[in-house]
DNA sequence: CTCTGTGCAAAGGATTTGCACTACG
DNA sequence: CGTAGTGCAAATCCTTTGCACAGAG
């Protein structure tokens, strides 16, 4: 599980180099919902002299792959979430702003159906869910 | 149609100035998937003299409502989409980076589920299914 | 009339280059 | 060894404030 990442770079001939391997760690360790400078101050901590840049483009490169995602949470930095197993789900509280994971995945067999009207063969997907939560209410 | 978003506005006591308005007619007319800047360019041809602030304050405003949602498509700005009736469907090119919309929504009693589970009320929700599309197979 | 909304300019952040240097494979 | 990857600093770009003025209700 932990070796994922790594193994998803390697297999496509990118070098796993001290920095990426902790920032891969990092990313997994946090379980994501993360910006790219809180992502930076926590993997300086398990791992000094890693440059703001150096997370920046492993943060890109894993966007190109499709392992990890931007998403806009309001205001402010991008944040990354991981993919696992190609999904991930949100519920956003327009009140408080908060974000809720959730696992449930209601897709059935829309991915066939897309590939069947427009021939796009579908590899992951992002379903955030907006409204109210119960605190907010 | 092109009068669900003013009377959004006003029905919640918000001014409908001219250039909201104009904003709002943009909008509505471009059918969504426009960066600020973008917007600010076609709202200034139609109606000159409207300034960018004006431009990113009303689009807060609308993604206060719901009514409207930035989404990061990989890097520079963020493009914000309209959310039709509450929702919003994208399907999104690994290859290429192109979006393509698509109607169907395959969310089925999910929403209630949700409520049921978190007492999140669901009011809208945003779609994005990532793979490739035919030109990048 | 009053208070919300507007526009400008300037500040504040986040992200991105350019380039010499390091180290993975 | 050669090339992909790194780190720093500076540049660039997007977005947000502060404040005086204009216009909607």
């Amino acid at each position: 599980m932990s070796h994922s990442l790594h193994q998803s770079l390697a297999a496509r001939g990118y070098r796993l180099t001290a920095a990426r391997r902790a920032i891969l760690d990092t990313l997994l360790d946090s379980g994501g919902h993360l910006t790219a400078d809180e992502l930076t101050d926590l993997v300086r901590g398990r791992s000094a002299g890693i440059g703001r840049m150096t997370v920046y483009r492993t943060l890109e490169l894993l966007c190109g792959l499709g392992l990890l995602r931007p998403v806009y949470q309001g205001t402010g930095a991008a944040h990354y979430v991981l993919m696992h197993d190609g999904h991930h789900h949100h519920l956003v509280c327009s009140g408080c702003g908060r974000v809720i994971e959730f696992d449930e995945c209601a897709l059935g067999d829309l991915p066939a159906r897309i590939a069947g009207r427009y021939g796009f063969r579908v590899e992951g997907h992002l379903l955030e869910l907006y409204g109210v939560c119960v605190e907010c209410s």
